[in-house]
DNA sequence: CACATCTTGAGATTGAATCTCAATCTCCTG
DNA sequence: CAGGAGATTGAGATTCAATCTCAAGATGTG
């Protein structure tokens, strides 16, 4: 996320805490700017190493704060599998998006789809529901990325475990 | 699910156990039995309690048998959000189900669509992937079935905490 | 300044899930 | 039937994420 947009943002963060009565200290503000300033999906375990010395933060503070951005609606709780609890930034630039995640590699790419998400509306409001929210995450091969050699498994020839990420 | 499909159930289970040169011992043939009994979603935690003095299985086991069944396909692993780790075992009579979740009162439905499941199979194919899994969560409020009483938020009148499942 | 309220961090605690390893079971073979 | 290989189990230790607790610190207000 360029410094421009990063700026925007801590805004709307500031902005969310105000409106709550609450303030928006160095340890909010060293956590946000450190969230949004890449697009990874992260672990909040992930992000305590991260936080340099100078502004260092605490599990708990760390803990409450995501707390409050999920609440804000800046950031989602997804799950790509395997029980592990991943947050997703993305959802401030792309807020309908859906994941693909490669059993093989475990790359992960968001895709949009506005046909896909007019459908889960009708759908939902015909089982009686108002959609609020909607996850759908789409586990398959790469096959075609992997002979463009996009595939990480198959970069270089041997298999080898993905990041995360 | 009624006795002769569950019996239909354990003769897929142990098939697929020989099939990996496996056994289909009693603590496993008890597993398999409650998890298939009905349709509830279940932690793993929750099956302890459950087996009888007679044929009690230990922790180890129950997860050991559990990730087995997953890799059969007979088990599904699903995510309701808050980092609970579910388990379905109605991907075998609908195996194409999904999940719709009421923010309120976290009541249940499971759906099936399949304009849903052709157009997500379309997009995944486009981007390159060959489905395996596809996994949608829908979260609403369940308006009209609040109006009907059947919202369990609202039964009654006052609100209370929704079982799990 | 005094107060109320919000905020934080260190450490304890919880709870799910996994790991370890010795004892047990089962099947196969001679 | 006896022996052995390999599969299976359970008790308990261990790991790890996440939450809780509570005293100390920070901040804004009158």
């Amino acid at each position: 996320m360029d410094p421009q947009s990063l700026q925007a943002v801590l805004g709307q963060a500031q902005a969310f805490f105000a409106s709550k009565g609450l303030r928006f200290t160095k340890q909010r503000e060293a956590l946000v700017s450190l969230i949004f300033r890449n697009d990874e999906h992260f672990r909040p375990e992930d992000l305590l190493p991260k936080l340099a010395k100078a502004h260092s933060v605490s599990r708990a503070t760390v803990y409450r704060t995501i707390a409050l951005l999920v609440e804000s609606g800046m950031l989602r709780e997804i799950s790509l599998g395997g029980g592990e609890r991943l947050y997703d930034p993305n959802f401030l630039r792309s807020p309908h998006h859906n994941h693909l995640v490669c059993v093989d590699c475990r790359k992960i790419i968001e895709f949009e789809d506005p046909n896909i998400d007019v459908m889960q509306n009708c759908i939902t409001r015909r089982l009686g529901f108002s959609p609020t929210q909607k996850a759908l995450r789409i586990e398959g091969s790469c096959d075609r990325l992997r002979l463009l050699g996009t595939c990480q498994n198959f970069k270089g020839g041997k298999a080898r475990r993905a990041s995360r990420r």
